[in-house]
DNA sequence: GCCGTTTTCGGCCCGACTGTTTTCAGTCG
C-alpha cells in the first residue's frame, strides 16, 4: 500500500508545481483530488495495472490522470511530474507548507526575491531583502517568521484522543462564558477521523465580544492568528489551532454543517442545491433569485437552516451522519445504520493484573458491570509477550479457574475465560491447542516481527484467522498512529478469509491504534465478516476509549448487526460456542 | 483536469479575515 502513499504525493506534488506555476485553479484542485482518491483507496492501485477503463470509472479520474498513473504503475515515474520538477528549483514547493504563504506568494518570493526554499526565505528575512519587496509589510514578514518558527517545533497532527479531550475541555470553559447559549465541535474531529489537524467549535451567543476575549485569552492559547466579529483563531501551547465561529441560532445547522465538511462533501452538496436553482452557505439554503450578492445580506428567507436534518431534507437528500462525510459515497446514496456507544453491550479484549493491566479480575468485572455490558472477556497476554508478564501455560490454567470462579461468584454479568493469544512471526500460536480449548474466547494478535513483508504479514494473519480456535484477530495490523506503521497486508484476503471461517477482526479503539483504520473496516463491512470494537482495557478509564473504536467503526460503515460486541448475550455465546 | 438528464464546451462552492492600500488580493477552511 506504499504505492498509493507514494502515487498520491506524486499527484499532490504535480498539483504544487501547477499552483505556483499559476496554472488554472481547478486543473490544480482535479490533481488534488486524484491525490485524495488514491491515498484513501482501501485496496492496492497496483492492482489498477493495464485496466484504464476502471481507473476512468472512478469518480474524478478522467482520462489524463488514467494514463499518468498507468505510467507509473508501469514504470515507477510519472514523466509530466519529472518535467514539471525540473522546471522549478527544488525546495519551492516547501514554501507552500509555509502557514500563511499560497502559490501567488511563493511564486512572488521566487521570482521577485529569488526565495526558492525554506532556508532562503529565513535568510531573506534576516538580511532585510524581504522589505523592499511591494505588498511585504512589516506585519507579514512577521507573520512568515512567526509561521518558520512555528513550524520548527510543530510536529505531525494530533491524535483525536488528545484532540477531543483539548476541545471537551476549552468548550467546557467557554460554556461558563456569560452569554453563551451553545457549543459544539465540528471538523474533522466530529468526522471522527483518526488524527486532527485544527479543531473547529462553533457557539451561539448573546455576547461575542465576551465570548470571542474569553477565548482569546485562554491560558492555553499561545498566539492569536485572527479575532473578527464572528470568527477568531487561535494556536495553543501544543501547536494545535482552534477556530471558533460565532453563528446565530436560527442558522446553526447551516453552520454546524458546513464547518463539519468535508469541504468535498460541501462542494457535492452546494452542486446538488446550484442544480435545484437553490444556494447552500454556512448561513442556510436559500432560493437562487440571480442577483448578485449574499442571499443572507439581502434579506432572503433560508430555506432551510435549523438543523442538518432540515438541509439535508430541503435538498432532497438522505441525511448523512458526519462520519460518513468524507465524500466517498455519492451524497444520494442512503447511508447504513451504524453502531453507537450506546449499543455496545460487551468488552472481549481486557487486561488484569495478572499480566500488564492494574485490575484484579473482579475489579475488571465490576466494571463492566458498571458500563451495563452483558460480557467481559478477561484476555490477559500469552507467555511470548515477555514484556507484558505474558501468562505462562500453568499460570494460564490457574487463571483460567480463577476467571471462572469471579464468573460463578458475580451476577449480571458474564465473565468469560480468554487469551490475548501472540500471533507468532510465521503464523503459530503462542499456545497449544489443547490449552486453547480451555478457553472460552481467543483473541489472537500480532505483537512482534511488525515490519515482516506483506506477503508474509497476509499468510500470518490468514493462518491465525484460519484457526479453528480463534475468535477475534486483535489489532491486525499492529500499527500505532504517527509512530509505527505496523503490518500491510493483503486486507481484502484476509476480510474475505475472516467471513469464511467467521472469524472477527478487531477494532482496537485505542486512539493511539483504532487497527483495524476506517477503510479496513469498510473492506470488512463490505465482504461481510464479523467485526469486533474492543477497548483493550488495561485501566479502568480505558472503557471511556470506546468512542474512538465506535467512531472509526461508524466511518468504515459498521451496523450494530455486523459487530459482535453490540449482539445480545444469548447469540454472542453461541457464536464463541461454535468454535468450541 | 474533469464532467455531462442543459454533454464534447464552458463551467467548476463560498465567505471571513488580514494586510496593505484607499478598494482589494491572497489565504484559509
Amino acid at each position: 500500500m506504499t504505492v498509493n502513499r507514494d502515487l498520491s504525493a506524486c499527484f499532490d506534488r504535480i498539483a504544487s508545481i501547477l499552483e505556483v506555476q499559476g496554472a488554472n485553479a481547478f486543473k490544480v484542485n482535479a490533481n488534488r483530488r486524484v491525490a485524495r482518491i488514491i491515498k484513501d483507496l482501501p485496496g492496492d492501485i497496483a492492482a489498477f495495472a493495464g485496466n484504464k477503463k476502471e481507473l476512468t470509472a472512478i469518480d474524478g479520474i478522467g482520462s489524463g490522470s488514467a494514463d499518468r498513473i498507468l505510467e507509473y504503475l508501469d514504470s515507477g515515474t510519472i514523466s509530466e511530474l519529472e518535467e514539471l520538477t525540473a522546471g522549478i528549483p527544488d525546495g519551492l514547493v516547501d514554501l507552500l507548507d509555509v502557514p500563511g504563504l499560497g502559490p501567488k506568494t511563493v511564486r512572488r518570493l521566487w521570482q521577485e526575491a529569488d526565495v526558492t526554499s525554506i532556508d532562503t526565505l529565513r535568510r531573506a528575512i534576516d538580511d532585510g531583502t524581504l522589505e523592499s519587496m511591494p505588498r511585504m509589510g512589516a506585519k507579514t514578514i512577521s507573520n512568515i517568521a512567526d509561521s518558520l518558527d512555528f513550524m520548527e517545533t510543530a510536529g505531525e497532527r494530533l491524535g483525536i484522543g488528545i484532540a477531543l479531550p483539548i476541545a471537551e475541555d476549552l468548550m467546557a470553559r467557554l460554556y461558563e462564558v456569560t452569554g453563551t447559549r451553545r457549543i459544539a465541535y465540528a471538523g474533522s474531529l466530529r468526522r471522527g477521523r483518526e488524527t486532527i489537524g485544527d479543531v473547529d467549535l462553533l457557539a451561539v451567543t448573546d455576547d461575542p465580544d465576551g465570548l470571542a476575549e474569553a477565548f482569546t485569552t485562554a491560558p492555553e492559547v499561545a498566539k492569536v492568528l485572527a479575532k473578527g466579529g464572528t470568527k477568531c483563531s487561535v494556536r495553543l501551547e501544543r501547536g494545535l489551532q482552534v477556530d471558533l465561529r460565532m453563528i446565530a441560532e436560527e442558522a446553526f445547522g447551516a453552520g454546524l454543517m458546513y464547518f463539519t465538511g468535508s469541504k468535498e462533501h460541501n462542494v457535492a452538496l452546494r452542486e446538488r442545491a446550484i442544480k435545484a436553482s437553490q444556494r447552500l452557505n454556512e448561513y442556510g439554503l436559500f432560493p437562487d433569485d440571480g442577483e448578485s450578492g449574499t442571499p443572507q445580506s439581502r434579506g432572503i428567507k433560508p430555506v432551510a437552516a435549523q438543523t442538518e436534518e432540515d438541509i439535508y431534507t430541503a435538498l432532497k437528500l438522505p441525511v448523512r451522519p458526519p462520519e460518513l462525510r468524507e465524500q466517498r459515497d455519492d451524497v444520494e446514496s442512503e447511508p447504513p445504520p451504524l453502531v453507537e456507544v450506546s449499543s455496545m453491550r460487551a468488552e472481549l479484549h481486557a487486561h488484569t493484573e495478572a499480566s500488564d493491566g492494574v485490575m484484579t479480575i473482579r475489579e475488571l468485572a465490576d466494571e463492566a458491570k458498571s458500563r451495563g455490558f452483558h460480557t467481559i472477556a478477561v484476555t490477559d497476554h500469552s507467555r511470548s509477550s515477555v514484556q507484558a508478564n505474558g501468562l505462562s501455560e500453568d499460570r494460564l490454567r490457574a487463571h483460567i479457574d480463577a476467571v471462572h470462579e469471579v464468573d460463578a461468584a458475580i451476577k449480571g454479568i458474564r465473565v468469560l475465560a480468554g487469551s490475548e493469544v501472540d500471533i507468532l512471526s510465521d503464523g503459530r500460536l503462542d499456545y497449544d491447542d489443547e490449552l486453547l480449548a480451555m478457553l472460552d474466547i481467543v483473541v489472537a494478535s500480532p505483537h512482534v516481527a511488525l515490519r515482516q513483508s506483506s506477503d508474509k504479514a497476509t499468510a500470518r494473519l490468514l493462518a491465525a484467522i484460519r484457526h479453528p480456535l480463534v475468535h477475534i484477530i486483535g489489532h491486525p495490523t499492529g500499527r500505532i498512529i504517527n509512530r509505527r506503521e505496523g503490518l500491510s497486508p493483503d486486507m481484502a484476503a484476509l476480510v474475505e478469509a475472516a467471513s469464511e471461517c467467521d472469524t472477527a477482526l478487531e477494532i482496537n479503539a485505542n486512539p493511539l491504534r483504532l487497527d483495524l483504520r476506517d477503510t479496513h473496516v469498510r473492506l470488512a463491512v463490505e465482504a461481510g465478516c464479523p467485526v469486533a470494537i474492543n477497548t483493550d482495557a488495561h485501566r479502568p478509564e480505558d472503557f471511556d476509549l470506546l468512542r474512538y473504536g465506535v467512531l472509526t467503526g461508524r466511518r468504515g460503515r459498521l451496523g450494530p448487526k455486523q459487530c459482535i460486541n453490540a449482539w445480545t448475550a444469548k447469540r454472542l455465546h453461541a457464536w464463541l460456542a461454535r468454535k468450541r
